[in-house]
DNA sequence: TTTTCTATCTATAACCC
DNA sequence: TGGGTTATAGATAGAAA
C-alpha cells in the first residue's frame, strides 16, 4: 500500500533499495519495449547496478550497439546543443510541478469558497468574513448564476416547441459587474 | 478515458501515433530519472523518432558517453551471452502473461463456487451439478470451515482470560479428508 | 530473501476545445 | 496541433507470507 507520494530521493535502506531496483528496471524496460512497438521507433536503455556484473539493456546487445553507432555519428556540438540534458530536465519537472502546485491551490480555494456558500444556505452569517473571502464568495455566487442562465438557454435553444409557455419563472436578478479580483479564485 | 487496454501494436494512426509518442517518451524519460536518483545507479537511455533530427536521451550527452563507453569496455562475447535480448524479453513477457491467466482462470473459479456456496444456502438444489462442481465446493466449504476453526483457535489463545467458560458450542464435524482434485479450484 | 497482495499513486487513451 | 480533462489501465510501496 503506497502510504506516501515517494520523494525523488536517494533510498539509503540498503534492502529497500534493491526491491525498489528491481521492480523499477523491469517496469522500465517494459515501457521501451512498448514505446518502440507502439511507435515504431529505434531506442535503447542500458542500465548499471551493483547488483549484476553486466548492465541490462534493451532491445540487446547488437540493437544497443546499432543505437550507440547511430548516436556517435551525430556532430557533437549539435548534440550538446539540442539534447536534453540533465539540468534542463529537472528545471522543466520543477516547472510542471509549480504549476501543479497553483492549480491545486486554486482548486482548493474554489472547494472553500464552495463550503463557506454552502454554510450560509443554512444560516451562517457573514459578519465575520474578510474582504478576500466575501469577494471570493460574490465571484461564485455570479459563476453559479451565469452557469444557471447558460443551462436555461440551453434548454430553451435545444427543446423551443416541446414547452413553449409558461416561460420560466426565474426573478434572479442578473448579476451585478463586481470588480475582478485577479482572475477570482 | 483509456476505454479499452491497449494492444501492444504498432499504431498505424499517423496522428494518435506521435501523441502516444510524445507522452510515452516523456513518461520514459521521468522513469529512468526516478530510478537512477532513487537507486543512484548508471543510466542512460536514447530515443530516435521521426519528429525530432536529433535523438532525446537521458540523462544528458556527456552522461550517454560515459555509460555508452562502460558499455564498448565489455567482453562482446559476455555481452551477447548474458545481456537481456529482444527474444528472451518477449519470451519473459509471454510467461509472465500466462501466469497471469492462469491465476485469473483460478480466481474466476473460486467466485463461482462461492456464488454456488451462496446459492445453496438459499434453497439451490445440487441435482444438476457435475463431479467437478460437486469436489469444488466440496474443497471450499472445507477451507471454509477450516478458517473457521482458525479464527476460533486464535481467538482462544489470543484472549485465553477474558472468557475461560463456557467454550464455544460450535459442533461443527471436522472435514472430512477428500481426494484432491489437484489443487482444488 | 523472494514472492505475493493490494491500496494507492502514476501514466495515459480518448475526448474536447 | 497542442493543451487540458477525466476515467481507466498500469506501476509500485509497504506489509505480510
Amino acid at each position: 500500500m503506497t502510504r506516501k507520494k515517494v520523494k525523488l530521493d536517494f533510498i539509503t535502506n540498503d534492502s529497500a533499495r534493491k526491491a525498489t531496483y528491481k521492480k523499477r528496471k523491469n517496469g522500465l524496460l517494459k515501457k521501451v519495449n512498448e514505446l518502440s512497438t507502439l511507435c515504431g521507433i529505434d531506442a535503447c536503455a542500458i542500465i548499471y547496478s551493483p547488483y549484476e556484473t553486466h548492465p541490462e539493456v534493451w532491445p540487446n546487445t547488437l540493437g544497443v550497439q546499432r543505437v550507440i553507432a547511430r548516436f556517435q555519428r551525430m556532430p557533437e556540438m549539435e548534440q550538446i546543443r539540442k539534447n536534453l540534458n540533465q539540468e534542463s530536465f529537472i528545471k522543466e519537472r520543477i516547472t510542471k510541478t509549480n504549476e501543479q502546485l497553483r492549480k491545486q491551490y486554486k482548486n482548493n480555494r474554489k472547494k472553500e469558497i464552495t463550503e463557506l456558500m454552502y454554510q450560509c444556505l443554512t444560516g451562517r452569517g457573514l459578519e465575520d468574513l474578510n474582504v478576500v473571502d466575501l469577494n471570493d464568495l460574490g465571484w461564485m455566487l455570479d459563476q453559479n448564476t451565469k452557469e444557471i442562465y447558460r443551462k436555461v438557454e440551453s434548454i430553451k435553444k435545444r427543446a423551443p416547441e416541446q414547452k413553449a409557455a409558461p416561460p420560466l419563472a426565474l426573478q434572479v436578478p442578473p448579476p451585478t459587474p463586481r470588480p475582478t479580483n485577479g482572475g477570482g479564485c
